[in-house]
RNA sequence: GGGUUCUUAGCUCAGCUGGUUCAGAGCACUUGGUUUACACCCAAGGGGUCAUAGGUUCGAAUCCUAUAGAGCCCA
């Protein structure tokens, strides 16, 4: 036997059984008619992005759902990739040239794509790398992108279709601005700060044309009021009855607007007076159509001002600068009485974090009303369920709210929208997957048979990133790009992709809850589109990391600790323990890296079980008393384990599986199991029962693989001779049938270990060292037999020299009580007559009280007649245990 | 402002269909322990009026209502 190292080194191991799953193709998955498939999709991580605390939550409750499927027999496939992430990365190019002195507008959008699919291949994979490190067992040769040219392909095909179906509409409508990445956002990609954030009130006063009279607007933008083209006020306000109907005069403009009476105004807010800028905030959008206002735009793109403001110094500059230069121009003129501090919501870009501006544009939409119908009621009738259930409401809650969805994004980086203008007007355009496709329509749109490709000009826009991954499930087995498309029905069918027939609809998405609507939702509601059927049955959606201060994890506050160096610290098997400690399915889990820490403590626990067992001396004598007793036992053990886990796996409770294991690794194989089959020091062990332990700690690797994938297969190579080539990773799970229960055995040993945990507490409150032996006498009526079954365990555990069996008490002797039977302990010098007394009367006391509010629940008659037999039964049982008890310790104080 | 979830030991959380061997786990804490697999360890121990106030029930941490506080989603 060779040395086996102290600690276990996980970097000793990693790497190299990562290599050797993936020379052995652990985690290819193909079509297989002779097994079930068990597929789930990675929520691809952003192309630009690194591994981060919430991506190793998550992805580690993927391997371990795929790596126990596996191991079951399923046809596990676990499909990684990547997420083009077309602001993001888009922003991220945009840096990266001009740092090297490259403009993006000195461009043309195909040098731009050029660098950008450079950045992309140098830095593109650096996560999934990431990942493995992690252990996750993604089978990597279905490896996706979401701009692979397949993926491509299929996000225009749904374009088309949706488009043909009526769903995808191009229309003027006030969307959300990003001046800084100059592009259309989502609603859900804007963004506001939970406490709001601290803006001025200013109040500005305006001349009313014709008359004496002034009213004072309050804004916390004064650099809008040059594209006002109307002053609201509540048509119920008293104060401004009469100047409904006459006309303000805008400040330094002298433009005057009407004053009108619009619902909308809040009486109480500022001084009840609004000032209405169409263009510049969506509720004066609003109102200014019900109105028929007059729209002025006064920003361009990027945020400056333009010449629409009217006022020649300001033009170029831009909105910030301008709203801090109008309010000194403001107060110099006589225009302002006052500000004050407020507090409000400003929306941000979730991408790039500039304030976003509302603004009229012309955007590509999806209508999302009668399209994710089916998606809702799926949710609802628990088609698909989500894990925690309690996200069905916040499901429901924006899919009964739902809003048309902008689609479009003016960026390079994505897919480009397949529609064709060929004239000038809003509408000449055709939507076709190709250019030749779109000149045939366009052909017979315009009537013009002569129209040539050069004269169609393609949209400059791309597609919102979800608008390609809202097909993940679909088309990473090339579900819509592949022959299962058909375009006249607008769906896939069945017969045409044996992959696709195969692993659709996936088993199990997880991901976080912050991509419900983004993602989850509009997956759901393509998968229905396209299939007809759901895209997975279950979600788990996991709790948010946080740090222990409950603060979210976030790169600006720099509370995250490196993923990597927490691996390289600890273990990835660690990381993974400690991880799953404390995330019970969709609650916040507050990161402490003690819990990585535990994790390594565990491993190395394990390790050195392994050690000891590995280690023994043998001969070929027959197992001893004790040994086999321990084996049943702990058979039993294993079996209630097993059985307990899979409850909980199949209600997603992945952390109470791992704490089940924890307790049966820790708690029964190591502290009770070992220290009985362990035989006296220098002696060798039985090789029989040496075997017994090995086939225990095999099955228990097995059962601990999906958690600690490295330090399993580590150990199950170490105790066993495994062929070239076989693996932990694709061995057999184990059944809880597996092993034989025992009940009763388990509920006998619960007995003899609260007396052997009371034989050690006499020794220890009476300070008498471990190794000191004693002899116990044991005043039993019916438990005779009981204790001499166990003896060996007793003697052994307990470090007990003799054990006798006799009614009356030895003097001299601490006693307890444990169950009905008395046991005392003689140690001569030791006793402390009185303190004993105490302590049996403290337990007496309570004892006695217990049995009280027993009798007191059977003698009433509600309970009696009201209650389930069993829990009557149950009653009665408590009631006769607890008189024994009573009973023995009586006599206990007696003797004393 | 609307919706929704939560409040249990010093900390982080379990407690699934109401039934005192369910008030529990891990960490932290206290005491004792190293020639004997592991100090990344072993043994033992202390610690909670289950947010508050009502109600339903024979019985409530568990169900209902209100109050206070926190989180999340959406405006």
């Amino acid at each position: 036997m060779q040395e086996i190292a102290k600690t276990y080194n996980p970097e000793e191991h990693e790497d190299k059984w990562y290599a050797y799953w993936l020379e052995h193709k652990a985690f290819e998955a193909h079509v297989n008619p002779n097994k079930k498939p068990y597929t789930i999709v990675i929520p691809p991580p952003n192309v630009t992005g690194v591994l981060h605390m919430g991506h190793l939550l998550n992805n580690t409750i993927q391997d371990i759902l795929t790596r126990r499927a596996r191991m079951q027999g399923y046809e596990a496939c676990w499909v990684p990739g990547t997420d083009h992430a077309s602001i993001a990365t888009e922003a991220k190019v945009v840096r990266m040239l001009r740092e090297k002195g490259i403009k993006k507008s000195d461009l043309t959008r195909e040098k731009f794509l050029e660098h950008a699919w450079e950045w992309k291949e140098k830095y593109g994979g650096i996560i999934l790398n990431q990942l493995q490190k992690l252990g996750a067992g993604c089978d990597w040769s279905r490896t996706n992108f979401t701009l692979d040219e397949h993926y491509y392909k299929g996000v225009l095909r749904t374009f088309v279709d949706l488009y043909q179906k009526g769903y995808i509409y191009r229309g003027l409508r006030m969307i959300n601005w990003d001046c800084e990445a100059q592009t259309a956002l989502s609603n859900e990609e804007v963004l506001y700060k939970e406490e709001g954030e601290i803006s001025k009130l200013y109040k500005i006063q305006y001349a009313i044309q014709n008359s004496d009279r002034k009213l004072t607007i309050a804004t916390t933008r004064p650099e809008t009021i040059l594209a006002d083209t109307a002053i609201a006020v509540n048509p119920k306000d008293e104060r401004y009855q009469d100047l409904i109907g006459k006309h303000a005069l805008v400040p330094f403009l002298n433009r005057p607007i009407p004053i009108i009476a619009d619902d909308y105004v809040d009486k109480d807010f500022g001084t009840g007076c609004l000032k209405v800028t169409p263009a510049h905030d969506p509720n004066d959008y609003e109102i200014g159509q019900r109105h028929h206002l007059e729209v002025i735009d006064m920003l361009n793109n990027d945020g400056s001002v333009n010449e629409n403001c009217g006022i020649e110094k300001y033009v170029g500059k831009d909105r910030f600068a301008l709203r801090k230069e109008i309010v000194k121009d403001l107060e110099e003129e006589g225009y302002l009485i006052g500000t004050e501090e407020i507090t409000n919501k400003v929306g941000r870009s979730e991408r790039t974090g500039s304030v976003v501006e509302p603004k009229l544009s012309l955007q590509w939409f999806v209508k999302m009303k009668e399209i994710s119908k089916r998606a809702l009621e799926a949710v609802e009738q628990d088609e698909v369920q989500l894990h925690p259930a309690k996200f069905k409401n916040t499901y429901r809650h924006w899919m009964e709210n739902v809003r048309d969805w902008c689609i479009s994004r003016q960026l390079w980086w994505g897919q480009r929208i397949p529609a064709y203008y060929y004239s000038e007007g809003e509408n000449d355009f055709v939507v076709a997957a190709t250019v030749e496709e779109a000149l045939e329509v366009a052909r017979e749109a315009t009537g013009n048979a002569n129209l040539k490709a050069e004269d169609l000009r393609q949209d400059e826009d791309v597609l919102d990133t979800w608008a390609s991954s809202w097909l993940w499930p679909l088309e990473v087995f090339n579900g819509i790009s592949g022959e299962s498309f058909n375009a006249e029905s607008g769906r896939i069918i069945e017969g045409k992709n044996a992959e696709f027939d195969y692993f659709y609809p996936t088993s199990v998405l997880v991901t976080g809850p912050d991509i419900l609507f983004f993602w989850v939702a509009r997956m759901i509601i393509a998968g229905y589109e396209y299939t007809g059927k759901a895209p997975f049955k279950d979600v788990y959606l996991t709790g948010l990391i946080r740090d222990k201060l409950g603060r979210k994890m976030s790169k600006s506050l720099g509370n995250s600790p490196d993923a990597l160096e927490l691996i390289e610290k600890y273990g990835a098997d660690g990381v993974r323990v400690g991880l799953l400690f404390s995330s019970p399915a969709g609650n916040d889990l507050p990161f402490d890296e003690k819990l990585c820490e535990q994790g390594r403590n565990f491993s190395n626990k394990i390790w050195n079980a392994m050690r000891l067992i590995m280690g023994f001396e043998t001969d070929s004598s027959a197992p001893t008393e004790t040994q086999v007793l321990a084996n049943q036992w702990f058979e039993a053990k294993l079996q209630e384990a097993i059985v307990l886990s899979e409850d909980h796996y199949s209600k997603f409770r992945i952390s109470d599986v791992l704490l089940t294991f924890y307790k049966l690794i820790w708690g029964d194989f190591c502290s009770q199991y070992l220290e009985l089959i362990k035989p006296e020091y220098g002696k060798p062990i039985s090789a029989e029962a040496q075997q017994q332990a090995i086939r225990f700690l095999d099955n228990l690797m097995r059962l601990l693989h999906p958690f600690m994938p490295f330090l399993s297969e580590t150990l199950w190579h170490t105790i066993g001779e495994r062929k070239a080539g076989e693996m932990l990773a694709r061995a057999d799970y184990p059944n809880a049938t597996d092993f034989i229960a025992n009940e009763n055995l388990l509920k006998e040993s619960e007995a003899i270990f609260e007396l052997i945990s009371q034989i050690r507490n006499t020794r220890n409150s009476k300070q008498i060292s471990p190794k000191e032996p004693l002899d116990l006498h044991i005043k039993t009526e019916g438990n005779r037999d009981l204790y001499k079954k166990f003896m060996s365990w007793i003697q052994q555990l307990g470090h007990i020299k003799q054990v006798h069996f006799s009614d009356e008490k030895p003097p001299q002797a601490a006693s307890f009580v444990v169950r009905s039977d008395e046991f005392s302990i003689p140690m001569e010098n030791f006793i402390d007559v009185e303190a004993e007394r105490e302590n049996l009367e403290k337990e007496l006391k309570y004892t006695k009280g217990f049995l009280q509010s027993v009798s007191k629940k059977l003698s009433n008659k509600g309970f009696v007649n009201n209650a389930a037999p069993a829990v009557v039964e149950k009653e009665q049982q408590k009631k006769a245990d607890a008189e024994a008890k009573i009973q023995a310790l009586e006599a206990a104080l007696a003797d004393l």
